[in-house]
DNA sequence: GTGAAAGCGCTAACAT
DNA sequence: ATGTTAGCGCTTTCAC
C-alpha cells in the first residue's frame, strides 16, 4: 500500500507538508495542496491508522463490549452505536463477552492497547469491571456504561426507564382487575432486572396487593428460562392470572408453556413482556410489551462519546431513555373465578 | 500504561530480551525470563497492539463486514465468527454496511490500514467489492466471502446449500398436492437469493408444473416486503395455495398478510420460510422453514482464516454448509378446490 | 509556508 | 544468551 513517503516524493514536497495537507492545516499554500491531493487521489492513498494512532496516542476506534450478540435485543443497540459512531468518524470494534467476565476482561485489557477513543460497555459483571474502565479513563478514553450498570461507577451512563416501564405495565394489569400477578425476572445481579422488579413491586404495593414470594421467579433473559419458570408458576395454587416477564424472550417462553399446559393466553393468563422486539407483534397472540429503544441506547452512548471527545467536559451524564407500553392481545381482563380452567396436561 | 521500556528497566534486561520473552523465544535463560515475567505481572503489562502491528505489518484483527446487524439472521453469523476468531487469538472488527456499498467501500479502505490478518465479508454489492478484496490479499490478509458471493471471486467462500434447501422445501409442498406454488424471493442481485429461486424452479420443472411469471415476486428480505408481496399474490386469480419465502422475515410478513386478508394459514395457504430463525417456532402457526446455520457460516469462515494464517496454502475452498427442512404447522395438504375461501377483506 | 528530524512502542536483524 | 539499533508510517515540534 502506498504510504506518505511516496505521496511526498510524487508531489515533490516534504513529509511534513503531506501530513499538514491531510490534517487540513490552513498554512499550506494552494498549489502545494493541490499537488498533494492529486498524488493522494492517483494512488488511492489512505493514512495508516496504526501509525497515526501510535503517534497521536489515540485511534478512531470506539470499543463496544456486549454480553451476547445473539440476544435479539442487542443488535439494535449495536446498530445505533455503529451508525452514530460512523457518522462521527469513529469505527466500532465489537467484542462479545458471552456473559463471561473472564472474556470481558481479556477484551478490555487488549482493546485498550489499540488506544480507542471510547468504550461502550454492557457489562456482564456488575462488580468487577470498573477498575478496568478507570484505566481507560486514565488513558484518555471516554467510557459509557449501557443498559446495565455496575455499582461504583460515577461516569456516564445510558439506560432505559426500567422501573417506570414495569410500573406502567403492572398498573395496566391491575386496571384490568388482575390481583394475582406473577413476575419472571432476569438475573437479580443485573441492575436492569432489579429495576424492573422494583417497578413491579412498587405498583403492587400501591394497590395493596400482597405478593407471595414464589410469585417472583428469577429467570435468565432467554426463552428456555421463561418456559421453565412459567411452568412452575402455572402449577401454583392459586395460579396467577397474569405474568409480567422481564423481557420478551422470557414472555415468549411463558406463552409456549401456557399453550403446552393446555391453557389459553389471554383468556386464562395474561402476559406482558419487556423490550418490544419486532417479533412481539408476530407471535400469537401478539405480545403486549414495554417498548424500549435499543437503537437509541446505542446511539446516545456513541453520541455521548463523540461529544466528550470534542471536549464536552460537563459533569457526569446519566441518560435514562423513555419506555412505552405497547398494548396488544396477550392481555385480557381478569377471568371470572369460575371460569378458571384446569390444566389439561 | 506501562510499556516495554519500563518492563526492561524494572527487570534489568534489555528491550530485546523483553520482546523475546513475550514472543516465547526459547533462547532466553530461565532466570531472566522469570524476572521479566514478574515485572510484566506486577505492572499488568499488555503489549501495545498498535506498535506491534505497525512493526509486524499485521495485527490480530479480523475485519468483518456485514450488511445489516439488525437482520435477525446475522447475529448468529457474527457470533460464530467472533467465537472462533477469539479462540484462535484474533479479534473481530465489526463493520455494518447497511446494504450501502459506499459505506462498505469506506470501511474496506480504512479497515485495511489497520493491517488486519483477515477479512470476512458479506458483501452488499455483488459486482464491485472484489477489487478491494484483492488489495487485501495483495497485502497478505486472507479474505473469505460469506453467504452471498460476488461474481469474479476466485478465493475462499462459505455459503449454505441454498439451492438444495429450496428444492427440498418445494418438493415437500409438491408432495402434499400443491400445484399453484408461488415464491417471494430476495433481491435478485444477491447470489443466495438467486440460488433459492433456482432450487424452487428446478423442483417445479421436474414436476412439470408451470409457473406463471408473476408467481415469483422479488422482495427485500424483510417483513414489510413479505407483507406487500404476499398481498399481491393473494389477490391473484387463481390464487396460489402455497408460498415459499426466501427467508423467514418474508414468511412472517406473508403470514401477517394472510391473516389480515381473512385467510388462514395453513388451511387456505401453506407457507415455508428459509433460515429457521429461533422465532419460527414461536409464531402461530409455527413456521416450516429451511434451516441453515448462521453460527457455522461465521465459524467456518473464521476458522478458514485462522488456518490460512497458520500457513494452509491449499487451493481455493468453497465450503457449502448443509440445510435441513424443519417441518412445522404452517404447511398443510392442498385445500380442496371447493373449500377455497374468499378473501373477506 | 516549507522542510528536517525526533520519536510513538515495538520487532527483528545484527553485534557481542 | 543478551544487548544494541534501525525502522515500521505517521505527527509534531522546531528551524529556516
Amino acid at each position: 500500500m502506498a504510504n506518505m513517503k511516496e505521496i511526498a516524493r510524487l508531489s515533490r514536497v516534504s513529509l511534513g507538508t503531506v501530513s499538514n495537507v491531510l490534517s487540513g492545516l490552513p498554512t499550506v499554500s494552494e498549489p502545494l495542496r493541490l499537488r498533494v491531493m492529486a498524488a493522494v487521489e492517483s494512488l488511492g492513498y489512505q493514512p495508516n491508522q496504526l501509525a497515526r494512532g501510535l503517534r497521536r496516542d489515540k485511534t478512531n476506534i470506539i470499543g463496544m463490549i456486549i454480553s451476547d450478540v445473539s440476544n435479539p435485543f442487542f443488535p439494535a443497540v449495536v446498530k445505533g452505536a455503529e451508525d452514530t459512531a460512523f457518522n462521527n468518524g469513529y469505527r466500532l470494534f465489537l467484542c462479545n463477552s458471552d456473559n463471561n467476565f473472564a472474556k470481558e476482561e481479556t477484551y478490555l485489557r487488549e482493546l485498550q492497547t489499540y488506544l480507542p477513543s471510547g468504550l461502550i460497555i454492557m457489562t456482564s459483571d456488575i462488580k468487577g469491571s470498573t477498575k478496568l474502565a478507570e484505566a481507560y479513563r486514565a488513558a484518555g478514553s471516554h467510557v459509557v456504561y449501557v443498559d446495565r450498570l455496575p455499582h461504583q461507577w460515577d461516569g456516564d451512563t445510558v439506560t432505559s426507564m426500567n422501573e417506570q416501564g414495569s410500573y406502567d405495565a403492572t398498573k395496566y394489569l391491575l386496571s384490568l382487575g388482575h390481583k394475582r400477578l406473577a413476575m419472571i425476572s432476569g438475573p437479580s445481579l443485573l441492575t436492569n432486572s432489579g429495576e424492573r422488579v422494583a417497578g413491579f413491586r412498587h405498583a403492587l404495593e400501591e394497590a395493596k396487593i400482597k405478593l407471595p414470594a414464589k410469585y417472583i421467579q428469577e429467570g435468565d433473559f432467554n426463552k428456555q428460562s421463561g418456559y421453565e419458570k412459567a411452568c412452575f408458576l402455572l402449577q401454583m395454587d392459586p395460579r396467577p392470572t397474569a405474568i409480567f416477564a422481564a423481557n420478551d424472550l422470557l414472555a415468549f417462553g411463558a406463552m409456549n408453556a401456557i399453550r403446552d399446559m393446555g391453557l389459553r393466553c389471554p383468556e386464562d393468563i395474561s402476559v406482558i413482556g419487556f423490550d418490544n422486539l419486532d417479533l412481539a407483534e408476530v407471535v400469537t397472540p401478539p405480545l403486549t410489551s414495554v417498548e424500549q429503544s435499543g437503537y437509541n441506547l446505542g446511539a446516545v452512548a456513541a453520541q455521548l462519546i463523540a461529544d466528550r471527545i470534542r471536549g464536552d467536559g460537563s459533569p457526569r451524564r446519566a441518560h435514562v431513555l423513555p419506555t412505552t407500553l405497547k398494548l396488544r392481545a396477550s392481555v385480557a381482563k381478569v377471568p371470572k373465578e369460575k371460569a378458571t380452567r384446569k390444566i389439561t396436561k
